[in-house]
DNA sequence: AAAACACTCCCTATTTATAGGGAGTGAATC
DNA sequence: GATTCACTCCCTATAAATAGGGAGTGTTTT
């Protein structure tokens, strides 16, 4: 069986070397090179020097960082499969690097044998997710846990009426007003009165922020 | 300590047996109902002789099935804690129950211990999955960047300019035209421009819809 | 009976957004 | 050299939303 070539990145060199030592250890995988900034990783790729099936990407390096390289591999359309190798296990940043396409992330507090794991899963085409980094994104699909405290919210929610919900709801499907009286059987006037209503409770500022509190709380 | 109260809901009595026997084996749950159709979890509710800490729920039940259940405590407003525990692990089956806000998902395969482990991660107001349900749901994390499934909006997000982006994003922040303008130190028209080209670009009919198109593509 | 509240509608006025059009610049592409 | 396109700004006009106020009905709660 063909090794799996992997390429590290990543601005300290004793994690590269660490990083190395480890996957010296198996013998499927083996290192076919490293870079210390991401644009070396750019320069690499774009020379088309590199036949890495799997690159292991630091966020945080001088000169280019590994979003920028994210994004250099999707604005050139390269469909390489990068595994994030970082210490941030903050939510947006995870959700910023799956939106610029990584195929996995494993938080460098994780038992080192993970990387081995993530390695294989990713070179056969299938996600890799650290445990920890899992259990954050399984948390967006609830929405009771909320890390600003869900109480505000849930009080807020309780004392929106029937019809100012219902008005809700056809306000974040884009009817304007008077759609929405000809949809209910009411006068204008009266969705305009639970608009007003709306805005005041959910301390918005406009239909997009009504709209957008909807699907924050999912309420539609 | 007091003891989590659980009330289970399944169609096969037998099933709701093989729980009950399951739960008795923990010092810390206790059996406080049952009932055989979602009607039944309903009735008990809403005659508010119940007092369940957890509800765990089946979804396939005959009068009215797990999800009108959900959909009852929603319309009402009730914040129950809902386990649902089926056969089905398809992914639109799970993101509708999470939709009708689920608590948890274990999956009727599961080993009978994990069970337990949900009822207690849930009754602390956290949510749990079963191992397969977690797999299923962490998918839908890449399949928005591997697969080719919603080519057209993607083309559409492709066409838009960095510029159009940007006030995309500023008006699903609640921002109007004149405060977009003064972020980006352009005039009130330039941003009115950009707005026209994202409402024909999109096919959306006004803000709330740009801003939803923005939540729904993951572009802010 | 009084109070509270959801629901309904109206008035006036202002601010914002939408809709159509045109037009100039600079950079890149053909 | 011509064209395409992103970017910028302007004009006119209408549609829609926001902001403030008031007010009557009916139901439920106290």
């Amino acid at each position: 069986m063909k090794k799996i070539n992997v390429h590290v990145a990543d601005d300290h060199k004793v994690l590269v070397d660490g990083i190395s030592a480890v996957i010296n250890t198996d013998k499927d995988i083996e290192i076919c090179g490293y870079s210390l900034t991401g644009q070396e990783v750019i320069d690499w790729f774009s020379k088309k020097r590199n036949k890495a099936d799997v690159l292991i990407l630091d966020i945080t390096m001088p000169i280019k960082d590994g979003f920028d390289v994210l994004r250099y591999f999707k604005e050139k359309r390269i469909y390489q499969k990068v595994i994030i190798f970082s210490s941030y296990d903050d939510l947006k940043i995870v959700q910023e690097a799956l939106n610029l396409g990584c195929y996995g992330y494993v938080t460098k507090k994780s038992a080192s044998e993970h990387i081995l794991d993530a390695i294989k899963t990713v070179a056969k085409g299938e996600q890799y997710f650290s445990d920890d980094i899992k259990n954050i994104l399984l948390k967006t699909f609830t929405n009771q846990v909320t890390e600003t405290g869900d109480l505000p919210d849930k009080i807020i929610i309780e004392s929106l009426t029937d019809r100012e919900l219902e008005v809700l709801k056809y306000i974040a499907y884009e009817y304007n007003s008077a759609e929405i009286a000809e949809k209910m059987n009411l006068s204008v006037s009266t969705i305009d009165t639970y608009r007003k209503s709306l805005l005041k409770k959910l301390k918005v500022k406009n239909s997009v922020g009504i709209a957008m509190y909807a699907v924050r709380n999912k309420l539609i």
